[in-house]
DNA sequence: ATAAAGTCAATTGTTGACAATTGACAATTA
DNA sequence: TAATTGTCAATTGTCAACAATTGACTTTAT
């Protein structure tokens, strides 16, 4: 067994946040146990290690959490549904290969869904649903203005105002799959990644402005304008945490591959 | 139980016509019984089988394909990652409301997905990866010049013009997301509707065009076009298969929410 | 020495039983 | 009577054992 060896149960520092700030999950919705596994061990695939060797056996992970093979197998559909495992009937379950192109691919598909959240959203506008999106761009505004800045909270209001604009984006199907598929996980890793951006307050208010753009254009009802914002914010992550990475890990491939906004526009 | 009683176990008539056309399918990856279950309990939501009580029981499933709640579980949770139902855990799992909203709603999901996929694939372009793409738009062009067309391998054929796509566009992570979340249950669902679209040769040269117009695109390096195109052909499928469930079910909704395409481009 | 066939340990798929939780109904009390 | 609490059947969550399959290794024959 290649994987890392950590006797840490189902209480990770990461899960412990989770706790923390409850307020972002979906209410009356305890996380299940295979759910804290994935999280665990989706974090683990997006780190890397699961090395060359990129078997993730029902066994070990049960072993790993003290658990048996039950909620060890529901762990690793949730995986497969996120796109960080591809299994193999009757021949398990492999992580897919760490790598700056698995990032920015996440990023470009959550960029191209997230613009569509925002196109729907234009498209079905309401009083109540500019005012509920406002007021948690107003909550950020406030907590940018406040003396002790919690990054980690910064992230989750704008994971909130986001979530607002899905109230209210009048596409349910659209809402579950990002919900239970890309977004959770991408969500997770930019929350590890993200707080370099929010240094300076000036890179916060540049990134709060978007939002207050696409409201803008809900008002003025110009759903293609808000659908190119909010792709526009999540190319900023991406470039943002993929500039971070490759500081980190210097024999990164060339970053021409990894960009798929268009320049043709 | 209020589900439909039929032991018709996992070799339903739709299963068998996977495996008449074995080749649209991964080689090498046999269906399994999960799957199976997940496919006929899908159509069945689609097909609005799951009335008022919306509840899709693990014993219930269980009882009806002559299997032990370990497969159905595994099932269940295909339909989820499918958007097809909701898990609450520790409350069980329930089918979406069966609606045209739910049916268009998937189909502009898939559109801008598949707007996606023909973008990267536009960007990374090939040689390879153009003659791909042509030879399987060839063989649609030889089936439809031929005397007996099956409506069936049209729907297979065009599938196979995507899935060339999708081997070279790029992003390994969108077309694992596509695959095995909105991907197969929108074909599932197209392969049962779509056919009345393919009735006249008119109507079949039209879809075919739109394909050879994103190898146009494609030469030219014209992204945005190819994916403006690709977006289109969705939402041509979108409006046929929703016009014809709108004449068999008069009662449906007004069809103005359920557009998403801007019109203000 | 090479290739084919056979064997076997490791792993996943499946099953049935048991534990824990839920939501509804009934009993109790103010 | 209305609200609260207690009880219970139904359902999902978890577990451990068994069956089936796979991929690698060994053996065997040419």
């Amino acid at each position: 067994m290649s994987t890392r060896e950590k006797q840490s149960a189902i209480t990770g520092a990461f899960a412990a946040e989770f706790v923390k700030s409850p307020s972002l999950r979906k209410a009356h919705r305890p996380r299940s146990i295979s759910e804290q596994i994935a999280d665990e061990v989706g974090s683990d695939i997006l780190d890397g290690v699961f090395g060359t060797n990129r078997r993730v056996g029902e066994q070990d992970l049960a072993e790993r959490f003290q658990v048996s093979r039950g909620p060890v197998r529901d762990a690793i559909r949730i995986l497969e549904k996120r796109g960080l495992v591809e299994i193999f009937p009757r021949r398990g379950a492999f992580a897919v290969e760490h790598s700056l192109t698995l990032i920015a691919d996440m990023f470009n598909v959550q960029a191209t869904l997230t613009g569509l959240v925002a196109r729907c959203y234009v498209m079905s506008i309401t009083p109540a649903g500019i005012a509920e999106v406002e007021t948690e761009i107003a909550k950020f505004r406030e907590m940018d203005n406040s003396k002790n800045i919690d990054i980690i909270e910064f992230t989750f209001q704008s994971a909130r105002i986001f979530g607002a604009m899905k109230r209210h984006c009048k596409n349910e199907y659209l809402v579950r799959i990002m919900g239970s598929v890309t977004d959770e996980s991408l969500w997770d890793f930019m929350w590890r990644r993200q707080p370099l951006d929010y240094l300076t307050k000036d890179q916060r208010s540049q990134g709060i402005a978007k939002w207050e753009e696409i409201v803008d254009a809900a008002r003025d009802g110009d759903d293609k304008k808000a659908e190119g914002l909010a792709q526009q914010i999540l190319y900023d992550s991406r470039d943002n945490v993929l500039e971070t990475m490759k500081k980190s890990r210097p024999e990164s491939i060339s970053a021409d591959r990894l960009l798929t906004n268009s320049k043709t526009k």
